[in-house]
DNA sequence: CCCTGCTTTCGTGTATACAAACCCCCTTGT
DNA sequence: ACAAGGGGGTTTGTATACACGAAAGCAGGG
């Protein structure tokens, strides 16, 4: 694996778990000598997380890692909405109905899942992440995938945020299982609804149960 | 201005004029010399590029020049169509209708920048660019802007493979009065309705007029 | 004649040294 | 006392040298 690599993965995995918090400066020699590489490998993935929106160059101040108010949650789940419906209208419309019948079998038994402890609940982030991937492949767009992809980021460090106890996945687990049934039904607006339907409640817990930093 | 910005602009240009034809690879040292700077600012540019999508990594073997299939552009104006129908509809909603009923009758004198040469034509690019900008900051959705405009790169390589000529454009004008006209009037479905119509033909003219390179 | 193994060579990945820019702070003048 | 300008220090931007790896070419054997 090239240190770049190294350098990108530990960064971006700091970032979206709240061990760096926003505002936090990342100077180059600093982070080179933590992390046990030089400064060139370093900076090729502060470029990339730049690029993603994880951090942002403050002119001359090194790059800092960024924040998400309030209102970013707000704009990134408008946004969300209107990719992940069209994404769901398009995988009902080209997808593989047995792929999504099984996911959907597998989302209505996640209760089992959510209930036990944590490494069963990393099974059920896992499922979710397996419908995100199966809807990606049957969308046959590539550059929706991609803007998808970019969005995923934010959310899950949106997440972090928030308080993820057993009732609200036990009710995202069925809403997902809805998105899929609709989808292996081969009826997109049905899919987008629920996909509309989900994001809403998902959006609605977040900033119930949000925790500022 | 920093190195790496001026190779970085120079490639990107280079590639969406359709200088540097896809499949070309760009090896560092050969691209380094040829711009008169050295690997690292180059390499900086070249990771800016991979992540704008407009170059690959060839696994080892340098960064080629990507190119762009009859189905990527349908894939393309899909996404395009999702993201801008739907920045259409809230530009409709929160923009100020005083903006866009000035866009529209410029837009509706757009026929005689048109007609004339090369930088009266220009001009009328400029104005559609306005166009976009004011539908970007009306929006006050920055994840949207910003999916929006990493778009706008491949669309920009897919219009320099059509044929610009003027009885599209007079028709494209027409067509962009008609959004501003629905956006200065609040009216989000039309909005929406007005860009969905807009970018249906556009994307016809650009599949006939397409010459393959 | 073809296949296989080695060798050479080119190209990227990384480290480090140097240069330039920027910020903070101190000093100085009003 | 406050503001403006200069100097020191820190931080990024750039260049270059070296190491590692892969791919292509060549030679030898089957």
């Amino acid at each position: 694996m090239r240190a770049s690599d190294k350098a990108y993965a530990a960064l971006r995995e700091d970032i979206i778990e709240w061990r760096l918090l926003p505002g936090t400066v990342l100077a180059e020699v600093e982070q080179s000598e933590r992390l046990g590489i030089s400064r060139t490998p370093l900076r090729e993935a502060l470029s990339r997380l730049t690029a993603e929106g994880l951090t942002t160059t403050a002119g001359g101040r090194g790059v800092v890692v960024t924040g998400i108010s309030l209102e970013d949650i707000d704009e990134l789940f408008e946004l969300r909405e209107t990719l992940e419906g069209k994404a769901a209208a398009l995988a009902a419309e080209r997808g593989d109905a047995a792929t999504f019948e099984r996911l959907r079998d597998e989302l209505r038994q996640a209760p089992a899942l959510i209930s036990g402890e944590d490494p069963a609940r990393h099974a059920y982030y896992g499922l979710v992440g397996r419908l995100d991937a199966a809807i990606d492949a049957a969308i046959h767009n590539s550059y929706l995938a991609q803007a998808m992809r970019s969005l995923r980021v934010h959310l899950v460090r949106v997440r972090r945020l928030a308080a993820d106890d057993a009732e609200r996945l036990t009710a995202a687990a069925a809403e997902h299982a809805a998105i899929a049934e609709a989808i292996a039904a081969g009826n997109p607006r049905l899919a987008e609804a629920a996909t509309t339907l989900h994001l809403h409640r998902s959006l609605t817990h977040v900033k119930a149960t949000h925790v500022p930093h």
